[in-house]
DNA sequence: TACTGTTTGATAACAATTATCCGCCAATGT
DNA sequence: ACATTGGCGGATAATTGTTATCAAACAGTA
């Protein structure tokens, strides 16, 4: 198994080529950013990584993290858990049921419970934690925004 | 197949039972908000209900309409799309992966694309959705909220 | 009908995120 | 190495989504 600082500095050459790829700057701020995001695991929110970010580099501003994370974001090199932190999403549909979501449009269709084979785990989860429900959440273009494309 | 207003009705006098067992006043607003909220298929946001609902009660405050939602999703009546609608949440990992969420603190943790055997699709996706990836999403409790349970 | 605890509507407050603007620095060419 | 320049960082204002506050109005009950 790779040591965390092995993966570490991987990824930050990685990350070093990303930049020179896409012509931007390699700066020091954009580096900590990148490397602090890319070693959690726990998901973290920008101010959490601002916090961590600010360790190293006390002068950093949120903004600069902000404006950071959506490069990072638009390039590929991290993901957001959801498409929808932006704002709450109804859902009146308390049975079990999966999601259809537009990466263009942040739009929702629903497919119902039947609609998928039940889900099968094969590794352990970790230790304790107790699933009471599941669902898919199939990740793509929906029908409008593909024709668009 | 039953009618949008059979439907309707039948949610609607759910509704007013749920609220006289949870000592819920019925009030023509909320009645509106529920019933607008829950014939919605496409997981509106708040503001989209507000927008509705105001045909129907011009006068009504976007408060009321927050107000009543939070009231409906502690009740069960309504579900949010996803937990984390309050803030962004990064994840580090591009590859195909599922993740376990807790329901109580919000944490999220993963579990590896293997970790679940391929997800099969029964029924048909809506017509011209391409589908670019999914991820499996676990809802429930964390070791750590299980136990303080 | 009168009473009492909720609910509503208006708005202030708050939190998360983005925009703005200016001084500065990284990348490139010389 | 040096100068040039377009992008970048920091401070902060602005915007957006949501919640808190509070007086007036209303629903549930006697």
């Amino acid at each position: 198994m790779a040591s965390s600082k092995a993966v570490q500095a991987h990824l930050v050459a990685a990350f070093r080529d990303e930049c020179r790829r896409r012509g931007l700057a390699s700066t020091h701020q954009r580096e900590v950013i990148y490397r602090v995001a890319a070693s959690r695991i726990d998901h973290p929110t920008p101010e959490a990584i601002y916090d961590l970010v600010k360790r190293e580099i006390p002068s950093v501003s949120l903004a600069t993290v902000y404006k950071n994370l959506n490069i990072f974001l638009e390039a590929g090199l991290l993901r957001e858990v959801t498409m929808h932190h932006g704002s709450l999403r109804l859902d009146p549909n308390t049975h079990p049921h999966h999601h259809l979501v537009c990466e263009r449009c942040k739009s929702i269709a629903d497919l119902p419970g039947e609609g998928v084979e039940p889900v099968r785990i094969r590794s352990k989860l970790p230790k304790g934690f107790r699933v009471e429900r599941y669902s898919v959440e199939f990740t793509g273009l929906c029908p409008k925004c593909a024709q668009r494309q």
